[in-house]
DNA sequence: ACAAAAGTGTTGGTCGTACACCCATGT
DNA sequence: ACATGGGTGTACGACCAACACTTTTGT
């Protein structure tokens, strides 16, 4: 007999995700407003359930890729849920995953259709279920592995300046940064390429903008090179 | 309507528990010797299905109590995974914990009944299905919160000296420490209570015996103290 | 007396933080 | 000419890492 596990429960196994995006001064996130039940109505993270044919990274993907028409953007599993009664309807447990993407990029008419509405951190609404707490703990693993490793740039256009970059992380770390501690240790990490190009819209003199050298990144990386901010 | 869900696949949930110990010379882990498909006779992350009634949490610590005995321990959500074919018998989706236990404290009888034993990190065997992975997760994660928190205590007997912490300190870190600088660092956390007795089994002299304070530990937290090792 | 582990402070270097002025440009 | 944001360097203090000798006691 291969299969001994025949006596066992099954449950049903949600994914819900955490969208952050950054609109030049705010860290936001992604919220729609449930058209079903139970609960509809009301605002909640984006979910979905997990199917026969995918892995958990896979359907978070997709859930993701449902609301905001892109992919291949940095996603990462957070943490799974499964407090007993967390959905009133049935037994579900819930694997929240957390991902980062250019504000600019979403499609705007997905997110019409699933009356769905960016939030600045500090002014999103209550929501469903458990969900409240799941974006809680994203921001505090948005904020670990931003102090980390340099994934803030996925929040950010192609080309950015500096100001951008540092509002950017004052945003997810929730504190005000000193200018030119803050250019010295970005260009002390020197993953960033300065263009010739500047952006005039924010002030009269302009400002240069830079983008992320991915290849230089990864070969810091690979030598263990320190990307603390 | 309240179940608009019920056209979903259901999954088989287990939990699997990466379960720590220390024996004064190196990091160890209990694994089990498998007596049921498939797989049978393999070493095995120590498992289980989540039930009806339960909570992860409580799941993992039920199965934390099955093998071993105890309960009550330090124990931590790590990771779901969930590629479709991890389990060969059935699509099976695992959500893995790590424990910190007091490797004295575990009862024998319930070890033998598993087939289980404690191996060295650096020497355990190939383990079935992607639990090499979860060990591997599961020691960065160590590595990491006890760089944050003193949670290395949990490893230890309630009294211990100076030599021992830092040899598992050294064992959780993999790498050599500096006896003045880690004394000064632990004493500078001012977290723990220097008994008048002695360990006489270690050498001549003998070295004198520490309780963790978790009264004081608790209060420096609250005030946001740093732990950082 | 000697072997084996315990215990104990100081110093130099590095890194992080605080801080103020000039520049370029559009109006 | 002036208002607005952009860009730049230094000095001090805190923290971390390196380092060697004396103490105790059982044999």
């Amino acid at each position: 007999m291969i299969d001994s596990y025949s006596s066992e429960d099954k449950v049903l196994l949600a994914v819900d995700c955490i969208i952050f995006g950054f609109d030049e001064e705010d860290l936001k996130i992604l919220l729609i407003k449930r058209d079903f039940e139970p609960e509809k109505g009301k605002w909640s993270l984006m979910g979905g359930f997990l199917k026969k044919n995918e892995n958990l990274d896979e359907a978070a993907n997709r859930i993701l890729e449902n609301l905001t028409g892109i992919n291949n953007v940095y996603m990462e599993q957070l943490h799974s849920y499964s407090k007993i009664d967390r959905d009133p309807a049935q037994r579900t447990i819930s694997v929240a995953y957390f991902a980062l993407i250019n504000i600019q990029e979403h499609n705007e008419e997905l997110i019409e259709q699933y009356s769905a509405q960016w939030f600045s951190i500090a002014e999103a609404p209550e929501l469903i279920f458990d969900h409240n707490s799941m974006v809680k703990h994203a921001i505090s693993r948005l904020r670990y592995r931003t102090s980390k490793e340099p994934i803030g740039f996925e929040l950010l256009p192609p080309k950015f300046t500096m100001r951008q970059l540092q509002k950017l992380y004052e945003s997810i770390l929730d504190e005000k940064l000193d200018k030119r501690n803050f250019i010295n240790k970005i260009n002390s990490m020197d993953i960033l390429i300065k263009l010739e190009e500047k952006d005039m819209s924010s002030s009269r003199k302009g400002s240069f903008l830079h983008q992320f050298d991915h290849e230089k990144y990864e070969k810091k990386k690979a030598k263990g090179f320190d990307f603390k901010v």
